[in-house]
Formats: structure tokens, C-alpha cells, sequence
DNA sequence: ATGGTAGAAACTCTA
């Protein structure tokens, strides 16, 4: 199985990207954020024709998360169950034996922030969740944009970024406390080239000059891992005019 | 020096 994930930044205005990025690549199941999209405008027509299945949880203008597979999915919820949240961020569903996992984490805005106490909360719910998943579900992938890179290595230029949103401490303490629910980073598994990065600001030339972040992760259960053969980011998109800010990250899984 | 760009939507917010 080829498991990606891929914060679009809109569907409609990245759907031609994608529809050339899913022949190219052909991956099985793909976690999509920021969709930005309602459910009646979601172009699950277009995304049939290509061959793929959607479960989506949108909202207007902002946020909106999806999952495409090969495979007919079963949907296991829109959002984390027991905790209220206005904002589309979860998708969860069955596809071939696997529980995939759509994460949109709140961005935060600023540390300190209304947005940033949000985030914290938000995630201290995805960790509880997750934990009851994992308990359940041995197959477990949480893809999406965590929007917190976890280690220095994860950043262009630490220094510069040292305690700023996506990096301050208890963005990074929120996220270990999500993976040590028993999780690996899919990336880590494996080793890396230097300054791999999924997410590059749109201003100041930031892609070109190599200044980013890796805040997209492939979290896999025990089981996952294990069967996890690679985990790669695929830059190729961020080249074409018009891109979404953020890189496609796609995992292949040698499953049984 | 607090800039710059992009998306959605509606003259501003979010990222």
C-alpha cells in the first residue's frame, strides 16, 4: 500500500496538481488537508474518474479534510469524538484493513495566543483519542499536517525560528506526547537527506532558498512500521506554478 | 524595519 498525505492549501484551485500528481505517483490511499471546500462543492466526480473514492469533512473557506483510496472506504468518524470543535480537522475511515487518519492540527498563529492555547488543547484531545484508537486498531496511520516541526533538524534555521509557532516547546511537548502514544514518524525510519522539508512559506523566494520546515508526518502504529519500506517527500509539485505551500509526503507499506 | 504571498471572500482573516 502507498499511503500519502498532502496539505493542498484549496482543492479547487490544486485539483489539476493533484489529478497529475495521482497518476504520476499512483498511491492507494491519500490524506488531504486544507480543502477549504463545503461537501456539495467537493469534486468527488472528478476524483472518480481518476479512479479514487473520497470520504471528505469540509467547511467553507477554511480548513476541510479528506481521504481518497483505490478502495471503497468506510467512513470511522469526522472529527475527534468527544471533543466539540467547529473546525473541520479529522477524518478517519477503513480502507483494506487499515485505519487511516486525517489530521489538519491548528496552526496556532503565535505563541501565547488565543489560537496557540486552541492548539495545545487540540492536541492533548488527539492524543487521548489516539490512544483508544491504537488500542483498537493495530493498522493505525495518523497522516497530515501537524503543523509542529518536531526536532532542529526540522528546521532551515533553528536559531532564527527558537521558540516562534511550529517550534516553541509545548508545541513540541504536545506532539511527543501524541507519538509516544506508541507511534513512529514514518521519515525517521529511514535515513534522510539534510534540510528535508515540507512546508515553505509562499513569500521571500522561501522555496527556492531552501527555507522550510517539516511539519507533514506519516505516524504508524508498531504494526505499520514494521512494514513501513520507505517515506519519502516528493518536491516535484512545489515546482509547478501556482503550487500549494506544502510538499506531498508518501509512505509505501509491504502489507500482508 | 514587523515587510513579504496566497486563498477565500468580501474590503479582512487565516496561514
Amino acid at each position: 500500500m502507498k499511503i500519502a498525505t498532502w496539505n493542498v492549501n484549496s482543492l479547487r484551485v490544486r485539483l489539476p496538481h493533484l489529478l497529475d500528481w495521482l497518476a504520476a505517483r499512483a498511491p492507494d490511499v491519500v490524506c488531504l488537508q486544507e480543502t477549504k471546500c463545503e461537501d456539495a462543492t467537493f469534486p468527488a466526480a472528478e476524483l472518480r474518474s481518476a479512479g479514487y473514492c473520497a470520504l471528505h469533512h469540509g467547511q467553507r473557506s477554511y480548513n476541510g479534510v479528506a481521504i481518497l483510496s483505490r478502495s471503497e472506504p468506510r467512513v470511522a468518524c469526522r472529527g475527534i469524538p468527544a471533543f466539540a470543535d467547529e473546525q473541520s480537522r479529522v477524518i478517519a475511515a477503513d480502507v483494506d484493513g487499515v485505519r487511516v487518519v486525517s489530521v489538519y492540527v491548528p496552526n496556532g498563529q503565535s505563541v501565547g495566543s488565543d489560537k496557540y492555547g486552541y492548539k495545545l488543547r487540540w492536541f492533548e484531545a488527539l492524543a487521548a483519542w489516539l490512544a483508544t484508537e491504537l488500542a483498537a486498531h493495530p493498522n493505525l496511520a495518523v497522516l497530515g499536517d501537524f503543523n509542529v516541526a518536531p526536532e532542529d533538524r526540522d528546521v532551515h534555521d533553528p536559531l532564527a525560528w527558537e521558540g516562534k509557532i511550529h517550534v516553541s516547546e509545548p508545541e513540541r511537548e504536545a506532539l511527543r506526547r501524541v507519538v509516544a502514544v506508541g507511534f513512529a514518524d514514518a521519515f525517521r525510519l529511514f535515513e534522510q537527506p539534510e534540510k528535508s522539508f515540507t512546508w515553505w512559506d509562499y513569500r521571500m523566494g522561501a522555496f527556492r532558498r531552501k527555507m522550510g520546515l517539516r511539519i507533514d508526518l506519516a505516524l504508524l502504529s508498531p504494526a505499520l512500521a514494521g512494514a513501513c519500506r520507505s517515506c519519502t517527500i516528493d518536491l516535484a509539485p512545489r515546482k509547478l506554478e501556482r503550487p500549494s505551500d506544502h510538499a506531498p509526503v508518501l509512505c509505501e507499506l509491504a502489507l500482508g
